[in-house]
DNA sequence: GCGACAG
DNA sequence: ATCTTGTCGC
């Protein structure tokens, strides 16, 4: 269990130093409990703003994995959580801006699901640590990132066929894929965030992908996150 | 020193 | 991310 003072509210130079220790942690390699009891519950998380950015609203979205059963891909729970925003964005320091609110959101939820994927980067990220990451090893569960564009490496053009892929790469490692989750769609960057490996991650996103470009669980925490789905007043 | 730069 | 309306295309 990580400490439970963990600092999140540090200068970008400490929340930098805090980084390379933290990735030292990472695992990119499927857990026993995943293999053994295998998957039943993905979550999608992702995070959005309000008041001109003064409120951070974390959502996560519990589906179902049970193939071949109505249920399939069916929201089990979803949560959203409020809070002050506590740092602006910084390019790869994201996490210390929206992890602690997600972390909020996960506090709500009757149960834990078997894996999460998180709307951003896993260890695609200048010292493998993305939100995705982060997010995984502060709470001891698979984590996947997918993101809508480059935060950094090199790649060639992906193809124009759906489930296309090209390898990410950056200083010589590969970091994670650059997937065509949809025709005539700019991909989306897959990348293990933490207790998963590359290949899986990959699969699971496309074993989630309906006919959109997010795959289910990131774009139904992506309509929670965001105000456009906002419940209708009373009456 | 000059760009690039998740959400 | 957010501010914002209608509109073109599969």
């Amino acid at each position: 269990m990580p400490s439970a003072l963990h600092p999140w509210n540090l200068s970008p130079t400490d929340a930098v130093a805090l980084q390379y220790e933290l990735a030292k942690q990472i695992r990119l390699e499927c857990t026993p409990a995943m293999a053994r009891a295998g998957i039943g519950r993905i979550a999608g998380v992702d995070i959005g703003f309000e008041d001109g950015g003064e409120t951070t609203r974390a959502a996560v979205v519990v589906l179902a994995w049970q193939p071949g059963t109505t249920e399939h891909l069916q929201v089990i729970e979803q949560v959203v959580h409020r809070e002050p925003t506590r740092m602006p964005y910084i390019p790869g320091l994201l996490s210390y801006r929206e992890v602690p609110a997600a972390l909020g959101a996960f506090a709500k939820l009757s149960r834990y699901p078997d894996l999460v994927m998180v709307d951003g980067q896993g260890i695609a990220h200048p010292r493998r640590i993305g939100v995705a990451s982060h997010l995984g090893l502060w709470l001891e569960l698979p984590t996947i990132g997918i993101a809508k564009s480059r935060l950094c490496g090199r790649f060639e053009p992906v193809g124009e066929a759906r489930l296309s892929t090209s390898e990410l790469t950056h200083r010589g490692e590969t970091i994670g894929v650059v997937l065509r989750s949809r025709e005539k769609v700019k991909p989306v960057f897959v990348s293990p965030g933490h207790l998963i490996d590359q290949a899986s991650a990959l699969d699971w996103v496309i074993r989630c992908l309906h006919k959109t470009k997010l795959p289910e669980p990131t774009r139904m925490a992506d309509r929670l996150a965001s105000r456009r789905d906002r419940p209708k007043t009373a009456g």
